[in-house]
DNA sequence: GCCTTATTGACACTGAGTGCCACCCGGGCA
DNA sequence: TGCCCGGGTGGCACTCAGTGTCAATAAGGC
């Protein structure tokens, strides 16, 4: 890693940090992005450098967990049906960079700030363009079919099942487990025992 | 229903009629406020008077389809499982204010521009919450309990179904009927046969 | 020490959305 | 007729996100 990615990386780190205090105590439609550039010690322009929008400080790293969930999914076997394949890749991916009251409170934020919820749910369409292809080929599906939609359907809905579970999560300010309420809602879609379209 | 009210109706039809051939000829993001209300022959400030922002002319009536299909969901026979009711409740409530050559273009536009997809989305998201009391009743969960979250779970996938049909009729040029992909989606998500958690 | 290159900050600008206030128009009232 | 009153309207100014431009500057290679 070359000095200028490591003082990049550094920049980025910070603005996050001192961002996402300001988000966490003030507010995110209260916190300008004066605010952040002043409280981060850069300009407003530099700002705009290193994040695209102000809601990608809070949800900038959703891509590269899209990107880890499409490796835990490759990573399972080829026998494995497609939707069990989806929930254990899910199930393997975990946020490591706050810990769990800190979570919640992020969640909530994102839960309650419409602009947020709304690029959040872009970034979770993002991960079903990503996730799509690979499903395609394990249920043997003309990759360039624009009418086959269960490959799509399928990881949709996994996806979406992860939403309900998170919306639950901060519900029941975390009293039950993200993973537990996402078994519970998968589960509630497609019902232990149910078999596939042959 | 009074004479304020239909005047108010009229500019609002107006306004929506305008925008929408703006929208549909230059594109969403190259038509600004200030056109639309020049063309409508109204004032930029009483724009936002009718429209909370320049995503609602577009998308505007999809919290009244979101009731529509909250009446056609609470209509299914009570003895109807619940994830068949809502199949047949999204069924029953068609768009007729366009024709399919240009509902194919809106969705083309909505799809394709990330403010108003994610709009959509948040509509979608409110009729999940519209919808999820009805299917909370038929599963016999506790209305209050956080963490059941199988009625969430059935609803938001139901919806996420119609939104992977809606993509794949646009992607196909309309050649497939929106009806036969959603159920393609659903039967893909829940093979038929596959039965209900008791 | 000089030249090249990339980062930065400053400024200006667009465009969405909001608050405020004066204006106008229609209805009711004396 | 003249006055008042209330709601819709237009105009103005403002905030804030996001973008383009350009000069200054700092770092690295020669």
């Amino acid at each position: 890693m070359s000095l200028w990615s490591r003082t990049r990386n550094a920049v980025h780190g910070e603005i996050t940090r001192t961002a996402m205090e300001l988000f966490l105590t003030r507010g995110f439609d209260a916190t300008t992005i004066d605010e952040i550039a002043a409280a981060a010690g850069i300009s407003r322009r530099s700002f705009f450098r290193y994040f695209g929008t102000k809601e990608d400080v809070v949800l900038g790293d959703l891509i590269a967990r899209g990107e880890e969930i499409r490796q835990a999914l490759e990573a399972r076997p080829d026998g494995e049906e497609p939707w069990t394949a989806l929930c254990n890749a899910l199930h393997s991916v975990k946020d490591t960079a706050y810990d769990d009251d800190t979570m919640l409170a992020i969640f909530r934020m994102v839960h309650g700030t419409p602009s947020l919820r709304a690029r959040s749910i872009e970034k979770h369409l993002q991960w079903q363009a990503l996730l799509t292809p690979e499903v395609r080929r394990r249920l043997g599906a003309d990759p360039a079919d624009p009418f086959d939609v269960r490959a799509d359907a399928l990881v949709a809905t996994v996806i979406t099942c992860l939403d309900v579970a998170g919306e639950a999560w901060t519900r029941g300010d975390g009293a039950v487990s993200l993973e537990d309420l996402f078994d519970a809602a998968a589960a509630a879609v497609r019902p232990p025992g149910s078999r596939a379209v042959p």
